[in-house]
This record gives structure tokens, sequence and C-alpha cells, in this order.
RNA sequence: UGGGGCGUCGCCAAGUGGUAAGGCUCGAGACUUUGGAUCUCGCAUUCGGGGGUUCGAAUCCUCCCGCCCCAACCA
């Protein structure tokens, strides 16, 4: 979206190089997909004088979900890439459903994701008066009437697929008759329902969406915009064709549900003789694996109390994913690397948690955090000295430069880093096996401490004093390496740790999707200790846990009592082998 | 059943008549003070199926099969 970014905009620059050079571990000069290939050809041979318009319309009756994110990268990176600009538009025409809320949290979201819209920000409910104007010109030109039918006998009328419609006994209408009534309708004059404006196009058509579809409805709802101005409102096929044209958006970009809407997107415009006569072009929507991406749904879970709400860290929602860590980079790259086709597939989350942990494995700060605690103590180590050791913020990143951590007496280590009977390929800590403690020494296992019940509460262990740092100065190797958090130094927090919100790939595939739901979709752990350096550390900023995965604070974190999300774990190819092996 | 689409590796996805890119996943190895990262190597004689055209087809023709969307006064 700068300048700089449109600059760089090169025949070649398809892919990535979303805002603020987003995607730069994405596929560098990949092949355009077929929509930027339509544009990039509209441009060559001059159409629309070389300007490329888009929108983002989304309908403002629920949150923004990863779905969205697919078209919102697609319409404001065309835009970019071809030198145009993208609206955003909200495509309110029907109160019923709609609400402040979610405009709110839309705009909110899409520049969370990295787009602006500068001054154009639109709704179709600004267009309300210029579209009754067209309404009523359909009507004079004998295109469109005011029809009288039930709600249920405008759908029999309407006929099955294989036969043709019938026709209103209302179709024809005189024209003056149409446009007094359709005044009338706007005046309040009838009761919901009463009446319906009808474009008169072909009941015999085997495109339902010819069968001279509904216009206008009466409505008396109040909307969040014009409030009780209208007590009709326009439908779908109406508005978007006309506000697309109003704005002057060469290409209307749509998922390919609305490809049988083409024809009357076009007849709309055709008979209208507007002067922009945009082009609605198809593409597949996105799926992914054990979600789900309906706002129906969605909203049913919310309501329904299955999850915290629309920003419930495991909620596949724009606001969802950033609560738990996600980042509008990853996301981005997620975007551009599931592609622009017309076939309906369903991406692998895999996918999804492979561009998270790509992106914050490059910029996330590491640190170390005992998720599930076990006390080790150095028997050799002085009683009351502490060290200041020092430790590699970034491996990835030289500039993110070190921190000191402080190193004790008593320490906690993961429990699941020690095993008292070792399996072959368990590298980590066993009685009698040394292991390495990250930046710090060397440890060997001398004692198992248990309690009554036969826990192992503490192990009692020894240090070389010569291997400060992590290195033996004889070349004495470990296999392994644990991180670990000095007991009297650790900061204690929760940790919410997620899994997947469903159990089956394709909930929706279900009678009932919320049989699939994951009973096990949070594990919430308590009694985690954090180095020091983490403390208040700010909601939302990810760090990775050494050999662990990358968190953030929460919302709902307070320097009392911090909460941590675990966005994404690490690859564990330990937990692979182990898996594997059964 | 009428209309509109889609079928290339387990999941995405290039390919547009010249002899199957890439990513994810997966497998093997190297390296490693994260069993992370990185690096190497491997992974479709075959493009839903059958015919045909052609020196040559995933790409053209044809027939068939499968899947998805449409009968809201939702978007």
């Amino acid at each position: 979206m700068s300048e700089e970014d449109e600059a760089a905009i090169g025949s070649d620059a398809r892919r990535g190089s979303g805002p603020g050079g987003a995607a730069e571990g994405a596929a560098d000069s990949a092949a355009a997909d077929f929509i930027r290939e339509r544009i990039a050809a509209d441009q060559a041979s001059g159409k629309w004088g070389g300007a490329v318009r888009t929108r983002f319309p989304p309908e403002p009756n629920g949150y923004l979900h990863i779905g969205h994110a697919k078209s919102i990268c697609l319409n404001f990176g065309v835009a970019e890439e071809f030198g145009g600009s993208c609206n955003l538009r909200f495509d309110d025409t029907n109160p019923v459903k709609e609400d402040v809320e979610y405009v709110d949290s839309i705009q909110d979201d899409v520049r969370w994701l990295g787009f602006d819209w500068e001054d154009r920000l639109y709704f179709a409910s600004d267009y309300f008066e210029q579209l009754y104007e067209f309404a009523e010109r359909l009507i004079r030109d004998g295109k469109a009437y005011v029809d009288s039918l039930q709600r249920e006998q405008v759908g029999e009328y309407r006929g099955p697929w294989n036969e043709p419609g019938k026709e209103s006994p209302y179709r024809d209408r005189s024209a003056e008759e149409s446009l007094d009534l359709f005044r009338r309708m706007r005046a309040g004059e009838f009761e919901d329902g009463e009446h319906v404006l009808r474009a008169r196009i072909d009941m015999t058509s085997g495109n339902m969406n010819l069968r001279d579809p509904v216009l206008y409805r009466i409505r008396r709802a109040h909307h969040h915009r014009t409030g009780d101005r209208w007590c009709i409102y326009p439908m779908y096929d109406f508005a978007h064709a006309l506000s697309d044209s109003l704005e002057g958006i060469t290409h209307s970009l749509c998922t390919l549900e609305f490809e049988d809407h083409r024809p009357l997107y076009d007849w709309f415009l055709e008979q209208l003789e507007v002067d922009v006569h945009s082009q609605q072009i198809e593409f597949a929507r996105l799926n992914v694996n054990y979600t789900i991406l309906s706002k129906r749904r969605l909203l049913q879970l919310v309501e329904d109390g299955d999850v915290e709400g629309w920003d419930d860290p495991r909620m596949p929602t724009l606001r969802g994913m950033r609560r738990r860590g996600y980042t509008p980079e990853a996301i981005r790259d997620f975007c551009t690397r599931v592609g622009i086709t017309k076939r309906k597939g369903t991406v692998d989350v895999g996918l999804l948690e492979h561009c998270q942990r790509d992106h914050l494995n490059r910029v996330a700060p590491r640190a170390m955090a005992v998720l599930r605690p076990l006390k080790l103590v150095i028997e050799n180590y002085p009683e009351d000295q502490v060290e200041e050791l020092e430790a590699i913020n970034n491996p990835e990143d030289p500039s993110a430069g070190t921190r000191k951590v402080p190193f004790s007496r008593e320490l906690f280590i993961e429990r699941e880093d020690f095993m008292e009977d070792p399996p072959k390929k368990f590298f980590r800590l066993a009685p009698g096996r040394e292991v390495r403690l990250r930046y710090a020494y060397f440890v060997t296992c001398r004692e198992v401490v248990k309690d009554a019940a036969g826990e192992i509460v503490e192990l009692r262990c020894t240090y070389d004093p010569e291997t400060r740092g992590g290195d033996a100065p004889d070349g004495r190797r470990v296999k392994a390496t644990l991180h670990w958090v000095s007991a009297a130094h650790a900061r204690t927090a929760e940790v919410r740790l997620y899994d997947r919100l469903f159990q089956v790939e394709d909930p929706s595939a279900l009678e009932d999707f919320k049989q699939a739901l994951n009973p096990d979709s949070v594990e919430v752990l308590r009694g985690c200790r954090l180095e020091p350096s983490l403390t208040g550390h700010p909601v939302g900023a990810n760090v990775q846990f050494e050999r662990q995965g990358y968190f953030c604070p929460d919302t709902t974190s307070t320097a009392e009592e911090p909460v941590w999300n675990r966005t994404v774990s690490l690859r564990d190819s330990w937990a692979r082998a182990q898996k594997r092996g059964g």
C-alpha cells in the first residue's frame, strides 16, 4: 500500500510482498493466478484505461475469519500490485441481521491484517437513494413490477429446476400502477411482505436467478446506519451490482456460489446502461480442515457458550487468531501460498501452522519457561549463590542481542525431560545421566526423590563447574540440552495450550457439527514457571518458549496473574517418532 | 431432472500441443548449546475414465464417470 511498494510492483511481482513487505519467506516469482492474469490482460489491452479498482464487501453480520482473509488479501493485494485501489464496502442491505458491532470489528480486523482503504470506506446503505432511483427507472422501462403474491406463492410460482416457472398474475401490472405501488411501499403504506418489487426477466430460465428475482422487500427494521428512514430494502443482487458500478469497480471478485448470479449482475448493469459495467469474477472460497468457516455456525458456538466469544483463541476468526498470537504476516503468507483457483478444496491447517512458525522463528525472541515443573537441586552448587548467565535472544537474528538469566542451586525443569527408566532413543535426563542446562552447566542426575505415593518430586544432581556456559573444556558431549528456570527467580503463570476445536476434518459434513467439538481443545496449566525477563511482557507479543512453541500473553493477562496462550507448538520430531513407534 | 462450475502426488498448486514446477505433509541423512531452525536427498512413467486427432496430448475433439452450487422477500 505504501508508495515504495507500489513502485516495486513490477510485471511479475505477483505474490507476497504484502503491506510492510510481509511475506518474505513466501514463494518469490510464482505464476499469477487466473484472476491476476485476467486483470493483467485487461490492463494490457487498455480496458478501463488501465485502472484497477476492487472492493472487499463484507456484510456486517459477523466477525471476519480466516476465509475472509483470503478475499481481503486478494482484493487489496491485486489493487496494490496493479497500481489500483481497493474499497472497503459494507454490504448492509439486510438490517435484521446487521449491527454496528460488526462494522467496527471488521474495520479493525482488516486494518490489523495490514490493509488500508484510506478514505474509501463505503456502505451500500449510502446508495439507498440512488438504488431506489434505479429501481423506479426499471419500473418505468417495464423491466420491473410490483408483485403482490404471498411469500410462499412466489416460491411456488418460481417452480422447480426442471420445469419453467409460472408468471405471477401481477406481472402485467402497468408501469404506472407498479410505480405507484412501489412509492407507497417506500412510504410505508403496506405491511411487511405485502408487496415486493421484482425484475421482469424470464420465468422459464434454467437459471433460477433470472426467474423474476426480487429487488426490494418491505422490512420494517431499524437499520444501523439509516435508522428508520427506510422500510424497503434492496436485495443483494441488485444492490451489489449497482454499488460496484457506482464505485467504478473494474473487477468484482467473489466466491463461486455467485457464479450463476453473474447473468443477473450483468442484466442490471446492461438494462440500466450504467457508465461502469464491472466484471464479476468468481474464485473458490477457503476451507481449512478441523474447523468451520461459516458465520452462522460460528455465531452458534458463541451464542451457545461452546467458546468464550468471537475472540476465543480457538476460533478461526481473525480476532480469535489474533488473541491466540497469530500474526498478520503469517496469515497473509498463508493466503498467498494457498493460491486462487476455481477448485474447491480444503487446505490442511498444518500449512497455516507452518506459516506461523516460519514467521515467528524469524522474529520471536526466545525465553525459557517450564510448563510442568519438576524440582532439580544441584547438591554441589553453593547454597546462596546466584549467577547471571548470558542467553541469546534469537539465534535467527543476531541483532536481537542477549540477556541475562539467573541461575541458582534450585531449579525447575520440565517433568517430561526426565525419565527414570528411559527408552532407547530418549536422550534427556535419567538416573546417572549427564545433560546440559541451556546456557548454564552440565548436570548429572544422582538421585530421584519420591513422595509417599511414589511420585517423583525432586531430582538431586551435581554440576560440573568447568562447563559454565554449556561447553565442556575436555570436549565431552551430551545428547540433550534442557531448558530450566531458577526456582527462586521464576515467575508463576497460567499457560493455555490449544488444540484443534474439532476432532474431525470436516465438521460441517456432520448432521450436527457440534458432535465433533474437541473436548480437549484447551488445556489450562497452572503453576508454570517463567524466566524473570518475561515479567510484564505485553499482551499479544510473541515469544518462543524454547523447545516448546510460540506463546504470548492473553488479553486477560495481568501483572499479578499472567496468562499465556500457546499460539502454535514447535515441530517436535521426538513426539512424532514416539507416536510412530506406538 | 434444468442451469452453472470443477476434476494434475496425502493436502494445496503450476502447467495454455513438445514429453509433469513449487509449497505443505511424509521418509532418509548432515549439522546443531532449542530432538527448533538450517542443509542435502527421496517422494505422480502420469494428469477422473474410454476412444480419437497428432511425429508428439495433462493440454485439442468426443463419449462416459464423479463431485460441488442454485428452487430466501439471506449475502
